[in-house]
DNA sequence: TCTGGGGTCCTAGGACCC
DNA sequence: TCTGGGGTCCTAGGACCC
């Protein structure tokens, strides 16, 4: 059996437990750019305001219905998600980290399984403030569904279990496809323009006709749905297989020099990124773009290549983000949006010199200026030391205008209370 | 005027090999 | 006119997730 244990309205949530006058009000949390919304407090959801709602297009009514604001604050999200973690580790099940919101626990067949939801639910509210839903089930799609159905009838106290993969078919006869964990937008239209609606329906198909049209992800998806576990549990940590860093820009670019500033940025974070995890790259791909809202003028691009070697070494990386952007800026377009993506990741002791670049103390002295770098940033802040390439004005970045403080993370930020008033 | 960021997996098709 | 067969590896693109 599968726990899945996942915090309502995360982000959200975060925010209010250290905002006493945030909570129980209609509350959003902006994306990176204060662009758009991208987590709403419950009271918020209930005003209809969707996932991804562009700020602009929703002032009057957050205006109207006096809704709270706010720009995401990783820093503290990241710090009350491991809280969240380190809690249900206490409870001594094996434990998955799925998101940055959910957990699957794997239970064994002795555990009561109602009255374990229950108890999970109020520890990690206690230990935390975050208010959680638990989903127990036979497989982990179903886990997610029971999750899902917990989040939404009240009735349940937060607590959903389906001891049997037929216990769920009622629910599951109500239950539109898209709503299934796997099948999105896409598929469910693909899915529905063959009668299969529910996921009930989807659960009752041909093996073979769903392997055809639907690939092995769907026929997990299905056997999943009829209690034969197609996830495994999976303990250990995967090693990450990519790194990327993005921004969409304040405003457009239009500058060669600029957009290079920006592209250098993102490569000297992909770096920083890959050395804290003692990796190395050796494949770096680039894409840049103008705003996909204007498609009458819309261009978006990409260059990839292998790198001669694997490194993590920014100038290096840099060096190769740069190439790749010679070879698609095109001039005269006003660029929205630049990324780089670095792959094919091995640990940094395996990595192979170049059979023309082997000066090893060279390299070693490479590994020692990163080292000093990396370690002036831990120190003084990220961001405080940084490549000549990345430009320090950087006014195609944004920044959040109504940011919480980092509460957990930062000394200079810590929570006051005034206890005269 | 103003529209997120960071990941994973699967498949088809091309390049290349013998 | 007629032009093999079988395999692997790599990558782009498309789907999904939170």
């Amino acid at each position: 059996m599968f726990a899945l244990v996942d915090c309502n309205n995360f982000f959200a949530s975060c925010e209010q437990v250290f905002a006493p006058h945030l909570r129980n009000r209609p509350l959003v949390v902006l994306s990176n750019n204060d662009g758009c919304v991208i987590a709403r407090s419950k009271e918020a959801k209930a005003l209809n305001i969707p996932m991804g709602a562009p700020l602009f297009k929703w002032r009057d009514l957050i205006k109207r219905h006096h809704i709270e604001v706010v720009s995401s604050n990783f820093a503290l999200y990241v710090d009350m998600s491991a809280r969240v973690v380190a809690t249900l580790e206490e409870l001594g099940y094996p434990l998955e980290i799925y998101s940055i919101d959910e957990s699957f626990l794997s239970l064994d067949a002795q555990t009561e399984w109602h009255t374990f939801g229950t108890l999970i639910h109020q520890k990690v509210k206690r230990w935390t403030g975050l208010p959680t839903c638990v989903g127990i089930a036979p497989t982990k799609t179903l886990a997610k569904v029971a999750n899902q159905r917990a989040k939404r009838e009240p009735s349940l106290q937060n607590v959903c279990v389906f001891e049997t993969a037929e216990a769920c078919d009622p629910y599951l006869k109500g239950l539109p496809v898209e709503e299934i964990w796997g099948i999105g937008r896409r598929l469910a239209k693909q899915l529905q323009s063959y009668g299969i609606g529910t996921a009930y329906q989807l659960k009752e198909t041909d093996d073979a006709w769903i392997r055809k049209k639907f690939s092995v992800t769907g026929l997990r998806t299905v056997w999943e749905l009829r209690g034969t576990s197609c996830f495994d549990y999976e303990p250990e940590e995967e090693a990450r297989k990519s790194v990327l860093k993005s921004r969409s820009f304040s405003r457009a670019v239009t500058s060669y020099e600029e957009l290079q500033e920006a592209v250098s940025t993102f490569a000297g974070r992909c770096a920083e990124k890959l050395r804290k995890d003692g990796l190395c790259a050796g494949y770096l791909s680039l894409f840049i773009s103008t705003s996909r809202f204007h498609p009458e003028s819309y261009y978006a691009n990409q260059s990839a290549f292998a790198l001669p070697r694997r490194t993590a070494y920014t100038p290096e990386i840099i060096a190769h983000a740069k190439k790749a952007l010679k070879q698609i800026f095109v001039p005269g377009l006003e660029y929205k949006r630049a990324g780089v993506i670095l792959s094919d990741l091995a640990p940094a002791a395996s990595s192979q010199f170049d059979l023309f670049c082997r000066n090893e103390t060279k390299d070693e002295k490479k590994e020692e200026l990163m080292r000093a770098v990396d370690q002036v940033n831990r120190l003084y802040g990220k961001g405080s030391l940084i490549s000549a390439a990345e430009g320090l004005k950087k006014e195609w970045l944004a920044t959040p205008q109504l940011c919480s403080h980092r509460y957990t993370t930062s000394w200079d930020e810590l929570l006051t209370i005034d206890i005269d008033r």
